[in-house]
DNA sequence: ATGGCTACGATCCGTAGA
């Protein structure tokens, strides 16, 4: 089973990007982020033609996340359960009995910010949903923009960057909160090569300097780990004109 | 030099992203 995860900064703008990226990846499962589109204007029926149900939380203007699957997905829940939030950040879906969460986890804006306030406390209540859906569901998967670098190999420039959000000392210690219920970065499991990552700011030239962080993760609980083939990063979409500034991450598994 | 793009929903700029 191959998974993937994409944060497509608006699902209007890269509807074409969207269609041919599926065609060529092929991924049984596509985690979206960044829809920035209410449900009821989310392009269904263009992705059911393609061959994908698609399951959406959706929200105008800003984050909005979506789990599109081959197989119909079933147990669909939005949000995380007992956490107050207007954001729409998380999907929950069982799709071919793999347990799938997309998130697409705050910004955090600086470091000290109250939206940065809000990241960690929203961290905290994804950790306690991990923990009780582990409990549940052996084979699961949590994809999406965390946007969190989790350690300096996965910044371009970590000196420049030190301290920054991202990288702070407790959003990594959100990062590993997550690991430490058994979660594992899938593209970790794996030698990889140096300089790899998903994200590259518009600005400044970012990818063509490959001033980039990872921050986009598929990440498997033990028994989906034990069963997986590959991770990487698949940077085809970010050369594209016109470009998400997310490359999607993908995870095969069985 | 703390900016530099891009998307959005509102106008002819502000907010947000990372």
């Amino acid at each position: 089973m191959r998974l993937a995860t994409w944060n497509v900064n608006s699902v209007k703008v890269r509807l074409a990007q969207l269609l041919d990226w599926l065609a060529a990846a092929k991924p049984d499962i596509a985690c979206l982020q960044e829809l920035k589109t209410e449900a009821a204007k989310f392009p269904r029926a263009e992705l059911e033609a393609a061959g994908y149900a698609c399951a959406v939380n959706g929200q105008k203007t800003y984050n909005g996340v979506a789990i599109l699957s081959r197989a119909p997905p079933a147990e669909v829940l939005a949000d995380i359960p007992g956490f107050a939030d207007e954001q729409k950040r998380v999907l929950a879906a069982t799709v071919n009995g793999v347990r799938v969460v997309c998130v697409y986890c705050p910004n955090g804006q600086a470091v000290g910010s109250d939206k940065y306030q809000y990241k960690l406390r929203w961290f905290a209540a994804l950790r306690d949903y991990m923990e009780s859906e582990l409990a549940k569901y052996p084979r699961l998967a949590v994809a999406g923009d965390f946007n969190v670098a989790p350690e300096d190999r996965d910044v371009h420039d970590p000196k420049a960057w030190e301290g920054q959000v991202h990288v702070s000392e407790p959003e990594r210690a959100a990062w590993r909160a997550l690991l430490a219920l058994g979660l594992q970065d899938s593209f970790r499991l794996f030698e990889q090569p140096e300089k790899i990552y998903s994200w590259w700011d518009y600005r400044m030239l970012g990818f063509r300097r490959n001033a980039g962080l990872r921050i986009d993760h598929v990440l498997l609980s033990g028994e989906l780990a034990r069963g997986c083939a590959s991770s990487g990063i698949d940077k085809a979409p970010r050369k594209l004109e016109r470009p998400s500034d997310h490359a999607p991450a993908v995870a095969e598994f069985s």
